[in-house]
DNA sequence: AAAACAGTTGAACAAATATTCAACCGTTCA
DNA sequence: TGAACGGTTGAATATTTGTTCAACTGTTTT
């Protein structure tokens, strides 16, 4: 147990070791914070917060949300394929058009409740 | 009207004009937006989200953070600092060490409901 | 069949962000 | 007083990520 051992990471004497141990014990399973960590991600970018309150209030197409949010189709697009691929939207197509709309209840709920929470907040 | 104002934006004939304007009327504002995206921002990473679930366990000072997550010091207090200024996480000083807890019952009770839905989903 | 349109995609670019590194501050203890 | 330690900070670097641009697919319409 050299000197040389304790660089910053500062993994020694002084650490509370046994509250660290027990904790270290209950942290949850990283591939479970991982998800956590994505899905907290994909929220947390203005375009798809303000694609996803729209679709709170109706089904639209590409072309909808893009001539609503003042921005290109292909961006538009781009976010949208993200929400998709986290099964947090979903889409049906019809002609030319493809229609998006909210998929999962559940997930909407955990989005709503931050929005009150910031509403109480002010 | 000329044919060059029809862009990629997409803003004329085509689009559901009526459904659009409803939907722009019932959507947040920016501001408000703009808050829910950077809530979820903080949440939306790995060290952050690793941070608040041993502190969901107990009090940790740096120290014992930055052991607890294989990290320096450093770069723990650097997320913690993001922490504090979204007042997720308070701090209070004992000596040379900081101890970190969390600040907002309100808050992790959001954190907490999507670690439940992501459980079920499995 | 060809033109027009809705939407997607990949590469390039620009902006945001996490970690490292080194220097620093404040407290404790010899 | 000064060495040792816990913690913070700012600049630099590396990585991630959002938007743009141009090319493309598939459907409708003439």
């Amino acid at each position: 147990m050299s000197k040389e051992e304790k660089y910053d990471v500062c993994e020694t004497d002084i650490v509370h070791e046994s509250v660290v141990a027990s904790v270290r014990a209950k942290l949850p399973d990283e591939d479970l914070l991982a998800d956590v960590a994505e899905l907290f991600k994909v929220f947390g970018d203005t375009t798809r917060t303000r694609i996803l309150s729209a679709l709170f209030e109706a089904e639209l197409c590409v072309c909808d949300i893009a001539s609503l949010l003042g921005m290109t189709k292909s961006a538009v697009s781009h976010q949208l394929r993200i929400l998709r691929q986290t099964k947090i939207v979903k889409n049906r197509k019809q002609g030319k058009e493809v229609y998006y709309s909210l998929d999962d209840e559940h997930i909407s709920r955990i989005y709503k409740m931050a929005v009150e929470h910031l509403c109480e907040e002010k």
